[in-house]
DNA sequence: ATGTCCACCTGCTGGC
DNA sequence: TGCCAGCAGGTGGACA
């Protein structure tokens, strides 16, 4: 679930809950997910006010009056239920606000992590000081991190200082709309590839935060459950189905441990 | 610096 | 019904 575009959607589903709420309860059960949860988030939670809810790359934001900002990451498996019916299992952060809502992060794999730092010191964060640009906020520029690479196209998108938020589904998506092939080396993508390249990454985005989107009017009916993009992957996840555009029957390889979907005759 | 691989976890699916 | 292999949206860190 959790690139970009789900973070972005998370997050925005959790903005009218939060914002401008002060937290009342505030509870972790277990100790750690990736990293140690704070020993202190609760004290330093409960009771603030919540002034901003945000994201950078995948990493979920929310900033309080005390000057803190919860860092959330969702991993593999990470979600968010906003007032959820019930606890399920891999519940592992409860927080309460003053209208008696709450938001539960679940996280089965526990890849994910919570951190709470200082709002002022955020940015050099060891999770973030290494984070590239955000691919919806400015124009994209992928001359300088492709010339001269040997790194496959594929690795050089997913690589969060290159492009930051870009995960394994969007990252086929987009070489599939810029007809590059993910096993392309860097240095060997041309000027016009990476002007589609640039171009599609945010349209991609774009799309699915659209289709993520529509899906945040059920957002407080519990589940949480999102992905309806999943319907309009046109490669991820297709292997062996017709090509939209040529019907040629999409292919999969593994690249650095990863499946990587390609149309063999679109994408060169 | 660059490139490659592994580990961290649980859950689900498909084959036998 | 059970068992096992293989797969899954991420990424820090350890290597050569």
């Amino acid at each position: 679930m959790p690139e970009l575009p789900e973070v972005e959607t998370v997050m925005r589903g959790l903005r009218p809950v939060f914002e401008g709420r002060r937290l009342v309860r505030v509870e972790a059960r277990r100790a750690d997910l990736r990293w140690p949860i704070p020993s202190d988030l609760r004290q330093r939670l409960t009771g603030a006010v919540v002034t901003r809810v945000h994201r950078r790359a995948k990493y979920g934001l929310v900033d309080t009056d005390r000057g803190d900002t919860l860092i959330l990451h969702l991993g593999m498996s990470g979600r968010v239920r906003v007032d959820p019916s019930g606890v399920e299992k891999h519940d592992h952060i409860v927080i309460e606000t003053d209208e008696g809502r709450t938001a539960v992060l679940n996280d089965a794999r526990r890849f994910g992590s919570v951190h709470l730092v200082e709002t002022a010191v955020l940015a050099g964060h060891f999770l973030l000081k290494d984070l590239g640009p955000e691919p919806l906020e400015s124009p994209i520029e992928l001359a300088a991190a492709f010339r001269g690479r040997s790194s496959p196209a594929k690795a050089l998108l997913l690589d969060q200082r290159v492009l930051a938020g870009l995960g394994n589904i969007y990252v086929c998506e987009a070489l599939y709309e810029a007809r590059v092939r993910p096993q392309r080396r860097g240095g060997k993508v041309t000027q016009a590839e990476l002007a589609r390249l640039a171009a599609a990454i945010p349209e991609v985005l774009g799309r699915a935060i659209a289709a993520g989107g529509s899906t945040l009017r059920d957002y407080r009916q519990a589940d949480g459950e999102l992905g309806y993009f999943q319907h309009e992957f046109k490669v991820y996840g297709r292997e062996g189905e017709p090509c939209v555009t040529c019907a040629s029957p999409i292919n999969r390889i593994v690249q650095s441990g990863r499946s990587s979907f390609y149309c063999p005759r679109c994408q060169m």
